[in-house]
DNA sequence: CTTTCGAATTAGGCATACCTAATTTAATTA
DNA sequence: TAATTAAATTAGGTATGCCTAATTCGAAAG
């Protein structure tokens, strides 16, 4: 066996997800993504993400121009809209529980990348649930508080 | 900056928390635990297990004599039992939401490391709730099933 | 007491994903 | 158009955490 892979449930790793996050939600927000733009939003070098960009351009999930600038393919949108649906979601259920933006940022980002589709599906709907019952929210508020 | 780790909310990498975990684990279980055990309860080489022995018991998290055996320090047990406490939580809680036990494993064992106090504290409180209420439960699990 | 054999260790590597430093490209300004 | 400079790339490393192969240890059996 060569090496243990972190890999999700989508398939890609936890560096890839990050990537394509950060890219979709870059181009949702100007139009487009530059390698110095990625690195300061993943807060990491720009050698790195000329490295991943070529890498993802490998596996189709973005094409890319040296230089230039890249585009997601088809493949590669479907797939960080899928990434950032799921980050929605868990958002959306932290916020309802009551706890701070701050917290809630740093456990999304580290455990998005680990839920699979079924427990994604329980959550939504556990979401859905709380959102139709102020009393309990409001229970579960007061014992973050 | 040297690397980016992967640490958890209690300061210990993943993988050191998922060796203190299964070591727990078996020491529960059988009163001790050998490096081929651990080994075998995470799927990876006896050689990597060695390593990561000596590199708990250079932390103070374990003390270890080769070819001899380990007992977990107070700090690493200390430890071992908070990462017990927030899987044991994690897994009740996707119990509740009528996952398999199949998911369960996979997702818990995979964001467990990255739950911080804050978000575990919500989601014990959230556990406590849906005990309460076998309605929403029923609702929940009909959603997922 | 010696042989055997499973368990443990050491040595040497590899993959992922990051880094810095040096260089190259391209866009903007003079 | 030439010079400047920000952005991007390449080259060469590092840390973590895993691997296999070879070796060493020690417990149990003869």
């Amino acid at each position: 066996m060569p090496y243990k892979k972190q890999r999700s449930a989508l398939g890609s790793s936890t560096a890839v997800e990050d990537y394509l996050e950060r890219i979709l939600e870059l181009i949702n927000a100007k139009g487009y993504a530059r390698v110095v733009d990625i690195a300061a939003a993943l807060k990491i070098s720009q050698a790195s993400v000329t490295n991943m960009v070529q890498r993802l351009d490998a596996e189709s999930l973005l094409k890319y121009e040296k230089y230039r600038g890249l585009i997601l393919t088809t493949s590669g949108k479907t797939l960080a809209r899928q990434i950032a649906h799921r980050h929605r979601l868990l958002t959306d259920f932290l916020k309802l529980l009551g706890l701070s933006d701050r917290v809630i940022y740093h456990d999304v980002e580290g455990m998005e990348h680990h839920i699979s589709l079924p427990t994604l599906r329980a959550i939504e709907a556990l979401t859905n649930q709380l959102r139709r019952r102020p009393a309990l929210r409001a229970q579960l508020q007061a014992a973050v508080v």
